[in-house]
DNA sequence: CTGAAAGCGCTTACAG
DNA sequence: CTGAAAGCGCTTACAG
């Protein structure tokens, strides 16, 4: 074999990490021009643009994110975080919210809306005040470009702390304490009432409702729809049995509505409705034979359960790219006013209603 | 009132960006002190100290990280991906990875061992070529100081990737394809064998095991530990059924060991565990009273079963600090050699065996 | 269409 | 113990 032969031929990844000064050197351009292409500009010489492709690929250059960073201003993150009190959080620990089926779905939602636009997410929990201010603090140090949020708990101080540092953010949900930011929400009042006129429909007359923690916005709207519907329906009074969220506080709210003979239960999300049917169960109550259950956000638990959950779905998904589409446009135009909007939830017929 | 006293007095935060400069300029000292007093260097003049302690709060400084990443050349910054294959990830949806309790229960370990040591978790999903390649680049770039991974599926590619790009790493779990990469592991043959010794123990002696894909090496190091224990209690032959670790095939192969009579069930992980409960139910038999069903990773998914399910705990937080603390090693002595951890799995006793 | 040069905001030897 | 200065790797007016 000839010994020449044995010239590096294209080898993958170069051990030592090269600068747009070696690709400018080795293409023999201006370090401008090296930058013009790697950005894509239009309206550069075909031969340059060649050499430096070249040279790219004999190099195996890849940028560094600071530097451009540094000078554009722009860091391409985005902040995802899930916010709430220590109260709240605690149930679950710090680090555990994604445990909670409804939080890791807009998680995900979140992330993939990220993706195509090629921007990464950066994931917080902030759970004191400490770590809310480490969120403000993030993005005005440069770190990214704005936060999408998602309060766990109503009365959280830091969207006002956001929108107060002029922070680009967009929220989950209105903010139960009135901020100016903008959001994405999910008609939670349509979603009671869907889920109220499901039960109508399928001849429950005996109506009772497991409601969310009463100082979440969105929780009180379900119940609030929940109600008008009844009442439009000509449903007179309406069973109600506190909960909060977890599939336990389901259980025990179950057992009081039980105990007040209702044929049809509305528990506010899915975990919840998990626990309803398995305290129906425990107590020889068929669902849906006896007591129809619907539950709230069609999360995974809708499904690991059997009869498996009937619920009103909220499209995570189509929430998730609205907010980024919003945040994206608020980064570039920092002045704009906030801008709200709202989905329709959807009835999902399972098979516990 | 005195137009004088209409000053500024501290304000919370300015709106312009303050800068190292200016904070030198008002302290009246140099730049490179302000550095020093920012990063909490010592032997420093008190009164050098002060002056510049004042001139940050009254500007509201706040260091920018572009800057200092581009100087001192790390960034804060883990990369935290979840990896698999199209297949293996399909089943889920992009962004959905986080619906799987098991993943979902990963990333918020890791997110919690990072936060005390002050480094940001970006999180990515590669479920592509493309997207093990944005991988590997996003750390080539200085977009991060390393990477935790957790694979979804066998023969992942990105583990090797990785390495031959020389980027710090941590795998959780040992690679199915071997690769000169660290890893922190939970020995799933003694997890394996737990199982069967718990089911031995209550009396079970017709076993059966839902295994999970077979190409993934904790998969079949369950198995391998099962049947080992089974074979040295002297229980002859073992029923086995395929999954997938999915709520549905764990119920599709119970149905399968059902017909062959078995009284004890170890499912590979807890959603086939669950989905073997509610087959059982469906069909009138009872658990844990005719078949007892042990589940594997105590994930939350456990919890939303009646009976609850008994399980195999993975450490996770133990695993994440671990993995955590081992890739910060490596990101400060980027010649270590590949350093394996193998923590021990525990049984948890609940309801269903 | 291309290049020389300034500048983004820090940190860190190097003198003193 | 402190400061002047160089330099990290880019992008972007500004000329030409």
């Amino acid at each position: 074999m000839d010994p020449h032969d044995a010239h590096p031929a294209p080898l993958p990844a170069p051990p030592t990490a090269s600068t747009l000064e070696e690709v400018a050197r080795i293409a023999g351009v201006s370090r401008a021009s090296v930058s013009r292409v790697v950005n894509g500009k239009s309206g550069i010489a075909p031969h340059i643009v060649e050499a430096v492709m070249a040279a790219i690929a004999a190099t195996g250059y890849v940028p560094n994110r600071a530097a451009r960073t540094l000078v554009t201003r722009r860091t391409g993150i985005v902040l995802v975080v899930v916010s709430g009190t220590d109260t709240s959080m605690r149930e679950w620990g710090i680090g555990e919210v994604l445990a909670d089926p409804f939080f890791a779905r807009v998680a995900g939602g979140l992330m993939g809306s990220l993706r195509p636009r090629n921007v990464d997410p950066v994931l917080m929990l902030a759970v004191d005040q400490t770590e809310r201010e480490r969120v403000v603090n993030y993005v005005r140090e440069g770190n990214a470009d704005g936060v999408l949020l998602v309060s766990a708990e109503a009365n959280d101080t830091l969207p006002a702390m956001l929108s107060a540092a002029k922070v680009p953010v967009v929220l989950f949900s209105r903010p139960s304490t009135p901020a100016p930011v903008s959001y994405v929400d999910v008609d939670n009042r349509a979603g009671g009432g869907l889920a109220a006129e499901h039960l109508f429909s399928r001849g429950c007359r005996r109506l009772g409702i497991i409601t969310g923690p009463t100082e979440v916005a969105g929780a009180e709207d379900r119940l609030t729809g929940f109600l008008a519907s009844t009442q439009r329906l000509g449903l007179a009074d309406v069973a109600t049995a506190a909960g909060t969220f977890s599939v336990d506080s389901g259980a025990h709210a179950m057992i009081q509505l039980l105990a007040q003979g209702v044929d049809g239960v509305f528990a506010s999300n899915d975990n919840m409705a998990v626990g309803a049917i398995l305290a129906a169960h425990e107590r020889g109550v068929d669902v849906p034979g006896d007591v129809a259950v619907i539950g709230y956000d069609d999360t995974i638990a809708a499904l690991m359960c059997r009869p498996t959950v009937t619920t009103i779905r909220q499209p995570i998904e189509a929430v998730a790219a609205e907010m980024t589409r919003l945040l994206l446009d608020i980064v570039d135009d920092p002045g704009m006013p906030p801008r709200h909007e709202v989905l329709a939830p959807e009835l999902v017929v399972r098979g516990s209603a």
